[in-house]
DNA sequence: CAGCAATTAATTTGATCATATTCTAGCCCC
DNA sequence: GGGGCTAGAATATGATCAAATTAATTGCTG
């Protein structure tokens, strides 16, 4: 098992559940984690032979994660049988800024039925952990903490097809949005955390669907903007 | 190329583009279309070797298949290796409304832009046909052109990621929606195409939404009722 | 220098085998 | 009849190799 130990330790933020996880699976927590969190970055090929070195496992399990990558959207597949982590234009921002609006909002909606007061404090936690990171600079740390609190907050929404089109979606952007922080830095980092977590302590769920959808919507701005810039 | 002329006889409503394609990607595609049109029955084990044999193919290809189905919704993972085709519930089926009628009301809404007559006269055709085996009680024939009539709207919003999650929410209800047409009959299957067709004509893209969403809740209203007298 | 062809290198794909894991059937006991 | 155990069958997983495909490099010619 010195394979996956390696993986072990080169995981950043993958739910390592037990040493029971077929290699296969945890390559796929690995690159999903480091797609989402800038590892990869947008543009970059990614290949079996690189990806099997870079993670010590074989060729097999990491083939078998690179399809689901492909099929979650969070890789691209160039045509010519290469893969790459996928650029983002324009338009597809566009489309993500509708589909997470209109997904996300609906989970924060439904989660409200479901959160207790233990719950909205774990979620208040997260983001005052959040604030730390954004006023040390920590994109890193921002990223993974950003993606907890949503993914938390959502996962109380007992939803699991929308919460899985969320996930799809983050891993879009994922890339893209490290190039973001990294450029702009953390403090160019506006959330609406704080208002989420208002409505959802007095069981609002239509100031929590609102908050969410802006909280989507500054968030995504951030990454049509710089890429507006950048032609 | 045997076995892959023996893919191509087995193939249902699958696309084959050309001889070209490896055997991993006309794979995906041959299972893609038997699980949308219910070929593939809900709860139905699937197997690497099963699959292997029954489409003459490796087993290689089929694992590679059977990733990316799993990533797309399409399979399910038991948790104990074995893989199925899913199941629907209620609280699924709920979900798949929510994200069904806003993901494809904005499909149809996009397409009015580059939506010329010719187009719209080939999506009336689709709905004729489509008629022709609603009357004919061809079952297998109403899921192929019902799925052929929506996604080629839907091509024309040149919204590729939005596209990409209509066809995953498809692939969820494909089979359990086969199950219904072959309980109630097609004669039970309502549409609201032709008012699709009719605010498509009109530019009017408010009753495109509107029209688009009636037909995914009249469509998953069949299912969600057909799974309440199941129990 | 540019363009083309040939060669080499890099990468993907599929086969196939061994090993690990899960399921099933049969047997025994209470 | 129910529960537990075991052996064998079925299935998934990962390794590893050869062949196919694509990319990159090199050499030659005009």
């Amino acid at each position: 098992m010195n394979q996956l130990d390696l993986i072990k330790n080169k995981a950043t933020a993958a739910q390592m559940n037990n040493e029971k996880q077929p290699a296969h699976e945890q390559v796929y927590q690995t690159l999903k984690a480091q797609i989402l969190f800038g590892d990869l970055v947008p543009g970059q090929p990614v290949t079996i032979q690189g990806l099997s070195d870079s993670l010590g496992v074989g060729m097999t399990p990491v083939r078998e994660a690179i399809r689901r990558l492909i099929s979650d959207g969070a890789l691209v597949f160039q045509g010519n049988r290469r893969v790459s982590v996928p650029l983002l234009s324009d338009v597809h921002v566009q489309e993500l800024i509708f589909a997470r609006k209109a997904i996300e909002s609906e989970l924060s909606k439904r989660a409200i039925a479901n959160l207790n007061e233990a719950n909205i404090d774990r979620l208040e936690q997260l983001d005052k952990q959040l604030d730390r990171t954004i006023s040390e600079g920590d994109v890193g740390g921002y990223l993974r903490l950003n993606h907890a609190f949503h993914e938390t907050l959502y996962s109380f929404a007992d939803a699991p097809i929308l919460s899985d089109l969320a996930e799809r979606l983050w891993l879009r952007f994922g890339p893209s949005l490290r190039v973001v922080c990294g450029r702009f830095g953390t403090q160019s980092l506006p959330d609406r955390h704080k208002d989420i977590i208002s409505a959802l302590r007095n069981r609002d769920s239509e100031k929590a669907a609102l908050a969410t959808a802006q909280d989507v919507e500054q968030g995504m701005d951030l990454i049509s903007g710089a890429l507006a810039t950048r032609t």
